[in-house]
RNA sequence: CGGGGCGUGGCUCAGCUUGGUAGAGCGCUCGGUUUGGGACCGAGAGGUCGCAAGUUCGAAUCUUGCCGCCCCGACCA
């Protein structure tokens, strides 16, 4: 089983590529650091994006759509922010090729070069607030309540497929608010949105904190994240609120007036998830034989093969299937019948393992005379055999019991790989074996990136629930009031 | 930017040391037998050997230069 796909253990980089390829997720494409992701891929992206979508619009989202180009000007606007993307922008020089006047081949114009240059949107913080100046005047204007699907880029020294490339796709939501309460409130609401997100559609359990200053977004006050716990020990940031204050509206001018009558600058947030959650996803369920989706994002929840002999033999099966298919679909249920002949039901029983269809439904003569039907669940790769009779409802519960189960067994792993860790011995041990490691830290950037610099971890996250006790810093053994959450992280 | 690897049919790679008809497996097309965990037989199609220059009677193979991608590090979501 399995053929081809390099064990988790053995090295499990290798393993993620191997699988993002064989899996049809996505291929590297000819240009360096970016990625082509495949219908297969894409149709899981279109199914986060559904949900996401779905639950911005309930909290009162609408979407919109700014330009990729941000011209130099704007991006410098804010200092902090600048300095924050300077390192990793693309940019536009010039508007115009022509034919190379010395042999073959296009060279570009030096005649058509932009008298502002233009950077490609690592993110659009600038455009979106030069943008929001025209259209705040009034506190009656807000809250503005915007978010736009697109892609953007940011050009990393190393990239790896869905969880750093240098283009990506995401989408970014970008509020405007009259007071700094419900700025803060929509910052935190929408942290809230990432993590039911997380854990009811992609089964991927995440601890809710505030970034440290030092990890906190360029330009913003405060940020908030969801991180989950990777198979591999290894933390993974899936999704980023940020309270903007009033740097950006200071930065663009964006002022209103309140019911006094007074002009203030408007408050801010910005939210993203992006591609990276593809990553995420398939890092904290898959196994050695493949993809693991959760039901609620796999683009195929059931398929069926069919087992036979002869045309006489497939059309019978065919006829018993129909409405079985019909009735999943009736239920909402993705189901594929996959009666092609080029395959025998072994390939086809690998194949979908590797591209984690959640159930698979195999049916032959015997079932027919018997009136059963083989059901194997991906999850736990389990197989029994069950009566045709009701099995559409049997699916259907199927399906949410692995939705529940893949949870739970992401769960109980994260759980089983945090530790709490109180001295410094203890602390090196723990991040090298890998996991959460929950431990004091005095509160300083001196002694984050010490610890860093000796160990590669980083602090994850201040996490929500972390109680106040008296403890001392692991490091610097100065006071602390509570455990923030430590990881090597991707 | 440093270190390593790779570039030969759609894919994975062999061939290069020692220059001389461009190969295998998988995939693809056609025909037949098969079908409860990656079937088999037969016949076919498909390649400017990354690009350029050089050496040579002759270069996938030797020399030089260039380009591209991947992996590991520094940097970062």
């Amino acid at each position: 089983m399995s053929k081809g796909l390099t064990k988790r253990s053995e090295d499990y980089s290798a393993w993620y590529n191997e699988l993002v390829e064989k899996a049809d997720l996505a291929q590297h494409s000819a240009v360096k650091g970016c990625m082509v992701i495949k219908p297969y891929g894409y149709a899981i992206w279109e199914k986060m994006q559904r949900a996401l979508d779905d639950m911005f619009k309930a909290t009162g989202h609408v979407n919109a759509y700014f330009p990729l180009f941000v011209p130099k000007s704007f991006l410098e606007k804010e200092e902090e922010h600048a300095e924050g993307f300077a390192k990793e922008c693309a940019v536009v020089t010039h508007y115009r090729l022509k034919g190379n006047p010395d042999g073959k081949g296009l060279v570009v114009d030096p005649a058509a070069k932009l008298s502002e240059e233009l950077i490609i949107r690592p993110t659009s913080e600038t455009v979106i607030w030069n943008t929001y100046k025209g259209w705040i005047q009034s506190y009656r204007d807000l809250p503005l309540l915007i978010n736009q699907w697109c892609n953007v880029v940011r050009w990393e020294m190393r990239t790896r497929i869905f969880l750093r490339t240098a283009e990506f796709l995401w989408q970014e939501g970008h509020t405007a608010h009259s007071t700094e309460q419900e700025a803060v409130e929509e910052t935190e609401r929408m942290l809230g949105v990432y993590a039911d997100f997380a854990e009811q559609w992609m089964a991927v359990p995440v601890v809710k904190g505030t970034k440290t200053p030092n990890e906190r977004f360029a330009g913003a006050e405060d940020t908030l994240c969801i991180e989950g716990l990777m198979q591999d020990g290894k933390a993974l940031q899936c999704g980023t609120s940020h309270f903007l204050g009033q740097n950006f509206a200071r930065s663009f001018d964006v002022k209103f007036v309140n019911k006094e009558g007074q002009l203030e600058y408007a408050w801010a947030t910005s939210w993203g998830v992006s591609t990276r959650l593809m990553g995420a996803l398939i890092m904290a369920h898959s196994d050695d034989n493949g993809l693991v989706l959760p039901p609620k994002l796999a683009p195929i929840q059931v398929v069926i093969v069919p087992i036979y002999r002869d045309e006489q033999g497939l059309a019978a099966i065919s006829e018993r299937v129909a409405p079985i298919v019909e009735a999943l679909k009736a239920k909402g249920i993705s189901v594929k019948y996959d009666n092609d002949d080029k395959f025998k039901p072994g390939y086809k029983f690998a194949e979908y393992e590797l591209k984690g269809v959640p159930v698979r439904l195999g049916l032959g003569m015997r079932d027919l005379e018997n009136g059963t039907v083989e059901v194997a669940r991906r999850d736990t790769l389990t197989k029994e055999s069950t009566s045709l009779d009701g099995i559409v409802d049997f699916v259907a519960n199927l399906l949410d019991e692995i939705q529940a189960n893949i949870f739970q067994k992401a769960l109980k792993f994260r759980e089983e790989n945090t530790f709490e860790v109180d001295t410094w011995e203890e602390f090196k041990e723990q991040i090298e074996k890998g996991g959460f490691v929950s431990a004091h830290w005095d509160g300083t950037g001196e002694t984050e990136e010490k610890i860093k610099e000796l160990t590669k971890a980083t602090i994850r996250c201040i996490p929500f629930d972390s109680i106040e006790e008296e403890g001392k810093c692991v490091y610097s053994g100065e006071k602390s009031g509570k455990r923030v959450l430590f990881a090597k992280a991707y």
